[in-house]
RNA sequence: CGGGGUGUAGCUUAGCUUGGUAGAGCGCCUGGUUUGGGACCAGGAGGUCGCAGGUUCAAAUCCUGUCACCCCGACCA
């Protein structure tokens, strides 16, 4: 571009101009995946679903650590099932999609109409309880068929009315656990190990620090005796639910008849947990640690780790430039990095440098090499990380780069993990009166809201009232209510909104 | 589903008030010069102006209806 007034940022807006557009920008500009004809359905493209797949596969290794097995279960589920828990198929009634015919016939006008009605319509699953339900009642009749620990990969449908690619779309990915267990005791300790798999996941591989806790009942899965989450801080301070774990009592094993014979004979219900983690999580990384030029890929779930930019000016240098430059690719990728090959690109497209290393920029790419004819005299490589400024090119000798990539890496992944952790505690508040609190949460700027406010740490009543009048207020909701932990342990005090006594703090956002 | 807004090329848009052959920038294609942080020159392709109807000699422009999308509210991983 030639213009004079050249963006400096490679993303416009810029985050604090306006987030939810700077978002979709990111988005769009680092091919993650854009809206599809279908209203609410998003096309995940091959760079968005590349980050997915290696989420998947780490937490897919992390569910199998834990003695999970991974099974299928239907798409549709049969209206009367979602019927048989009450709670359950009342929160989700309003966002369930119905499948009502199964044929198309030419009409008179020559139009495509649905023919045949289904004797029982089905719904296409919000998540999979009541159908898996179904089974487990079968494969369950003793203790000793217990527990049962299976994960299903699966696509569900919630018929939202906003959607935001990754955050809120009808149709999502995800992975939904369900498990059956003899006692109370060890139900509740799965659906708290779950819990954990999640915030280590976050933490390790998408360097994304999390509260945890459990939900108010407001805030409860639909058919839950207790919900835990993860909830984490994106840059514009609100807060992202990134993972929940359900113990789901006897509630649904009660409707779906999930009955065994106890170790003394008798017959008993079994206890469930489910647990689920979605592309979502992709949508929080974007936010978490994406910049004005557009993502930042964490390492560790980077489907590039490395992009080689050969730089190819003149004719005579192109075949040694081109040949270095695989050279060093085939090193890298015989470097294996937490189990697996470093994955190396070499964009050999006959384009500028610059174009090329933009685009690899707004991809998020964690480190960029440049290698020209003068690199190859002097035994040199230009080496970018992405975390830092956009000017850091460092020249290094190509042997030690090799050498330190595993530690740059490494690097790159605890930069972004603790700039995300100084960001959150920056913005994180312990708040003790009512006024501050509101403050906290008004923007000066009613028109055109600007980032404000953050996470508050205050004192609550318990009441579902001063809930509700809190969201009125304010849109802001109770998050979690934090585990007892050395940083969060329950401390008297008095509720912020109403001043009656309260024994602990709970964590209140404005919330995706 | 309520309230507000917008639909013109892949994207961003000008034109609409006052009807008269649909323009630009970016992107794309071709050739050449380029290539170490968003290059330049020349040429080129691409638009039923969301859709349907109406008014008119004539509609992107005026009228009616409709659909889609965006923002604000109620719901949510």
């Amino acid at each position: 571009m030639a213009k004079p007034d050249l963006p400096k940022s490679a993303i416009n807006p810029r985050r604090e101009e306006d987030f939810p557009e700077w978002y979709q920008q990111v988005v769009r500009a680092g091919e993650m995946a854009e809206p599809s004809d279908v209203r609410g359905c998003m096309v995940i493209k091959p760079w968005g679903y590349g980050v997915w797949e290696n989420m998947q596969r780490a937490l897919d290794v992390m569910f199998k650590a834990t003695g999970h097995r991974n099974a299928y279960f239907p798409l549709f589920i049969p209206l009367s099932y979602m019927q048989k828990e009450a709670e359950h198929v009342e929160g989700f009634a309003k966002e369930c999609a119905v499948v009502t015919h199964h044929r198309l016939e030419l009409n008179a006008e020559g139009k495509m109409v649905p023919a045949s009605p289904l004797s029982e319509p089905l719904v296409v699953r919000p998540t999979s309880e009541t159908i898996i339900g179904a089974s487990y009642a079968k494969w369950v009749q003793s203790y000793r068929d217990l527990p049962i620990l299976i994960n299903q990969w699966a696509n569900v449908v919630r018929w939202e009315m906003r959607p935001r690619l990754f955050l809120r779309t009808t149709e999502f990915l995800w992975q939904e656990g369900h498990t059956v267990h003899e006692s109370e005791a060890e139900a509740r300790a799965e659906t708290r190990q779950m819990l954990d798999v999640y915030e280590t996941f976050a933490r390790d591989f998408l360097a994304v620090p999390v509260y945890t806790g459990e939900k108010s009942e407001s805030e409860r899965f639909p058919g839950a005796v207790q919900t835990l989450c993860i909830e984490a801080m994106v840059q514009d301070r609100k807060a992202i639910q990134a993972g929940t774990s359900h113990f789901l009592g006897q509630n649904f094993s009660r409707s779906s008849g999930i009955q065994f014979q106890t170790r003394d004979g008798q017959q008993a219900f079994g206890w469930t947990t489910s647990w689920g983690a979605s592309t979502r999580l992709v949508g929080t990384v974007i936010m978490m640690h994406g910049d004005d030029d557009g993502l930042i890929l964490p390492p560790r779930i980077a489907p590039t780790h490395i992009v080689i930019i050969p730089v190819m000016p003149k004719p005579e240098t192109r075949d040694a430039v081109l040949t270095a430059a695989n050279d060093l690719a085939a090193k890298l990728r015989a470097i294996n990095w937490h189990g697996t090959p470093l994955e190396i690109h070499v964009d050999q497209r006959d384009l500028g440098g610059g174009i090329k290393s933009w685009e690899w920029i707004k991809k998020g790419v964690p480190l960029r090499v440049e290698l020209g004819p003068r690199d190859l005299e002097s035994g040199q490589v230009a080496v970018t990380r992405r975390d830092e400024g956009q000017k850091t090119k460092r020249f290094l000798p190509a042997s030690e780069f090799v050498s330190q990539v595993v530690e740059t890496l490494e690097a790159i992944q605890q930069n972004l993990y603790a700039r995300a952790l100084t960001f959150r505690a920056t913005h994180t508040r312990r708040i003790d009166t009512r006024e501050e609190f509101y403050d906290f949460f008004t923007p000066k700027n009613s028109a055109k809201p600007e980032i404000h406010g953050g996470f508050a740490l205050a004192h609550w009543n318990g009441s579902r009232e001063v809930e509700e009048k809190v969201k009125a207020d304010l849109k802001v909701t109770i998050r979690c209510i934090p585990f007892d932990d050395p940083l969060h342990a329950p401390e008297a005090g008095h509720c912020v909104i109403t001043g009656e006594p309260s024994k602990r703090r709970v964590l209140w956002a404005k919330s995706y």
